[in-house]
DNA sequence: CTGAAAGCGCTAACAA
DNA sequence: TTGTTAGCGCTTTCAG
């Protein structure tokens, strides 16, 4: 049954036309008089022609797609994503950013991985969010040849040479300032900092500003590393900071859900949250809105980020510029978990 | 600079075989000598050699690409998705889905539309929500014989015959009743309907239901009807209740946002929720779990939805027989919106 | 077990 | 302005 889909000769045919005058009266690229053209349209239509898109890819090494790279979705637990938030926000505006340039966005697993898609390699290019030391995945594309647009810088790179990949700049170094100094003024003097074990900018440039914040007030540092992926981490840094002796009176967790659990994990062992420790997130999610108490956090805003990146990208693919940076992105949320009293969350820090 | 990417006669010519010998030892197709496939692999490897994944696509008439035509891209506003949270809910769970099978999502909008882009096509299938009556973009996929899965009926297609395109159910009568028999039994005896103007399966038949249960009940039906993307949807649909006359003390409103704005709408006019009047929404949302009152919501269940559109359309493409159908998907949400007392929020209806 | 050669549908020189 | 033709990189008969 299944009459194979028309190509463009049998359009040619059918217009009395050679294949060329209908790829140029598809394209638009070389003259076809418009009497001609018509003909050929009226064919097509007739046909139920579509040009196809692989073929043209083929020829224009070129598909219009553009890669996402879900590094959630690598996880040992492929069901469970973690922060889910930051992650459906990317995409949800890395999408619609890429239609605005004309662009499929494309959700892919990190290609070097075992359980690649296959038609990841498919695409013109790739975002790679939070990539790590070493990174498998941007060495790829480096080798490749596949242009590509990091969040956040690849850690270890920039010190190496000139040879940093493009990027956008998730300001993690400003942002752990910024929560940090948030906690101080908030009266905290004993402050933790709960991390992640990825080894991305992220956790090791919020690390080192933590380490470097804590010399300069003369502050003992106490970190705990806790897996992102780890459901009940929280949890569990919650119990090793109080085991550890050194209760703090303020904590700046580096993910969502971590802060989640460890607010839980006080309030479980007694500890009120803000008036005994104050905790801060350092990514936003709709659970933190919801927590009791409402938890204060950094809004990284991946809308933004994801709109940057795909611009980046797209003006790479299309040799254009790179466009100017913006201003800073990222603003912290203050909500009842850092705040004596519990006003509704409002904004420090720059905001759209 | 750019020196061209290695293609398979490059593999060939320095492992000294012939293409189809690469061929085959990368496809595993024919059979090679194991002494010859490890002479193919190391060249490939100092080469830097990948298959490239678009002549394949080309030449298998197959990219490994799925696409997830996502309606609420297309609004007016683009940059205003509605129902956010059921449609990143639900895309996040079918690019799992889709990468446990093989294959890559594509996030795109409607090929039929003026922003097409253009690489939609290049997908091997589609995922369909919502479909909407007469449905340009179902109409386009039947006739070029593309696959594709609608999640929810296509309205009005039913009647016609049995060439009903296949779909995952979203079982909107089982769970208009469910909402509405919740109402009823929390004490509500007039009942209205807020709905959306898409002409969708969700919106069309909830419709249908509500009438067919209010004539059960000897009640005079109330539908207010909004457009899904007007923002402050609700706070209208709220005023055109009151203004009516007949004060409803029940409202089952289809999408979570106009919901949200129904609550704030009935506040504003000093009408209380849930004591004068009860509300449910037909979609949930994390707003909704942090709305003060928190609201109640049918839970649809995105992920189990997207799960199974990726299975149906993934056996479709492997020319695999469809997947047996599933428990009922779906579930009531009680919240404090439609409860005299505030429990926290408990779920009726079968759950995973 | 390996190789030569014919395309998949389309684009872009180059000719006419 | 239109047509002829040679590939894009790969798979796959069909012969050796």
């Amino acid at each position: 049954m299944s009459t194979r889909r028309p190509t463009i000769r049998d359009v040619a045919r059918r217009a009395g036309v050679s294949v060329t005058t209908v790829s140029h009266t598809f394209s638009g690229n070389g003259k076809v008089a418009a009497a001609t053209q018509q003909r050929v349209r009226t064919a097509a239509h007739d046909l139920g022609y579509h040009p196809d898109v692989i073929a043209q890819g083929l020829r224009n090494n070129r598909l219009g797609v553009i890669a996402l790279v879900a590094r959630q979705l690598d996880a040992l637990r492929p069901d469970f994503l973690y922060d889910v938030d930051y992650f459906s926000r990317f995409a949800g505006a890395a999408a619609v950013a890429a239609l605005a340039e004309g662009l499929g966005l494309m959700l892919v697993s990190d290609p070097t991985g075992p359980r690649a898609a296959g038609a990841a390699l498919a695409s013109d290019g790739f975002i790679v969010t939070e990539p790590v030391v070493d990174d498998p995945l941007v060495a790829m594309l480096t080798s490749a040849g596949i242009p590509f647009v990091t969040v956040g810088e690849v850690p270890g790179r920039s010190a190496d040479g000139p040879d940093t990949a493009p990027h956008v700049d998730i300001e993690s170094g400003r942002l752990t300032a910024l929560a940090l100094d948030h906690l101080w003024d908030g009266g905290a003097r004993r402050i933790a900092l709960v991390t992640g074990t990825d080894r991305n900018e992220w956790n090791l440039r919020s690390v080192a500003v933590y380490e470097r914040w804590c010399a300069h007030r003369r502050m003992t540092p106490s970190t705990v590393r806790v897996p992102e992926e780890l459901d009940g981490g929280g949890h569990q840094a919650a119990g090793r900071l109080l085991d550890a002796g050194a209760v703090p009176d303020g904590v700046y967790a580096l993910t969502s859900d971590h802060a989640l659990g460890l607010v839980a994990g006080f309030a479980e062992r007694g500890l009120r949250v803000p008036d005994d420790v104050r905790v801060v997130a350092g990514s936003d999610a709709e659970s933190l809105r919801s927590a009791r108490p409402t938890i204060s956090s950094i809004d990284l805003e991946p809308e933004e980020l994801a709109r940057r990146a795909v611009e980046a990208l797209a003006a790479r693919l299309g040799g254009r510029p790179p466009p100017p940076v913006g201003r800073p992105v990222g603003h912290l949320v203050v909500r009842a978990s850092s705040a004596p009293a519990d006003p509704p969350g409002q904004a420090l820090g720059p905001r759209p």
